[in-house]
DNA sequence: TTACTTTATTCACATAGGTGAACGAAAATT
DNA sequence: AATTTTCGTTCACCTATGTGAATAAAGTAA
């Protein structure tokens, strides 16, 4: 199995793996190939898995009381994703998972995670490292949302992200964003005129 | 010195620390003792130190564009609070953080972290909870932010934290729900009247 | 190709929250 | 105690975003 997951773990260490420990983190993983829109984890029952993207796109939401989708996090190739309260908790997840396009994913187990952990060192490290990254991330984007309007937010992200808009579809942009799609497709009407 | 910190970091593990562990985990901490509106952490000044609040409330907040502040967070005591993207990076805050009374912290250096790491394996396990724990959190404030109002945020906040208004001015607690002064202001209003 | 479904746009109107000012109350300072 | 500063409230008005409907465009299936 050729992956990017070699590399995101050599690079977030900022050191190589041994043969010896990418074999066994490997052997921990399970691939697993979803279709478009199919799902991979429900609201309501545990998440049992943290999830790898190797290709493809994921997406986390939640529905709110009046049945709104929220989405939360995009999840490309080369990124992980979960609902890692359940996962970690063992409860029932708030979020689902669903697949944006054809995706072919890493899936670790929770057994699996735990002897990650113990038999090999440097994973403690790693996904210390890993979710450290994604609290930053996340601190960052709760920043911005204080302090920046949707029109600023929205060409922020495209910015930063100049191919989303061709991988997901517009609304779940906005949702993203947390507004409505009218109210993207309004921003989107203002800034063709300027 | 008698601190919760010990508490703090058992609880998360789910076991004891030896004495050594301890007394070379001590041994790496500094304590600070800050008057009200001491600043600890300027904004595009590196962050050098991660933050135990052993009594007291600080707050993390971020100053916009137009000069406004965004409170990001509290840090009450038993918590932790850094800008950690400017820790780990070495590079200048975004965040401010300063102390809304007379407070007591726990300061360890960026060199004795990595000595802790180091010299006594489980602070790796134990830094990874803690910060799995908090983008958690982050990652459910997010999701409210999204799903509710300010009432419902509002609601939840003091439910969730009923001494709140006890501790810190109603200000700030507006600009963590990501609103004004005046619009708590109306908010509170409307719910007496309820 | 045709039919069907999903997604994006536009519009008129509604609403939550922002703005700036005025005021009093509380807290800090002298 | 007197003064000054900070904080919370209220109000009238404003603006960004939401709402619901109509329509068009794009994508998918038959």
């Amino acid at each position: 199995m050729r992956s990017r997951i070699k590399n995101n773990i050599e690079q977030k260490l900022n050191q190589t793996l041994t043969e010896h420990e990418y074999e066994t983190f490997q052997s921990f993983l399970v691939l697993i190939k979803i279709e478009k829109k199919a799902q991979l984890v429900f609201e309501d029952k545990v998440c049992k898995y943290l999830y790898f993207v190797e290709q493809g796109v994921l997406h986390s939401y939640l529905t709110d009381d009046n049945g709104e989708n929220h989405t939360i996090q995009f999840g490309f190739e080369g990124h992980w994703i979960s609902d890692l309260f359940s996962f970690v908790s063992n409860t029932p997840a708030t979020f689902n998972i669903e697949a944006l396009e054809e995706t072919e994913i890493l899936a670790i187990s929770k057994t699996n995670f735990e002897k990650a952990l113990q038999d090999i060192p440097k994973f403690e490290r790693f996904f210390r490292i890993l979710i450290q990254n994604a609290y930053i991330q996340s601190q960052h984007r709760i920043a911005k949302n204080y302090s920046d309007d949707a029109e600023h937010r929205y060409l922020a992200l495209i910015k930063q992200q100049p191919d989303l808009l061709q991988r997901v579809p517009q609304y779940l942009v906005a949702s993203y964003l947390g507004i409505k799609p009218q109210s993207l497709s309004r921003i989107r009407q203002n800034l063709s005129k300027k």
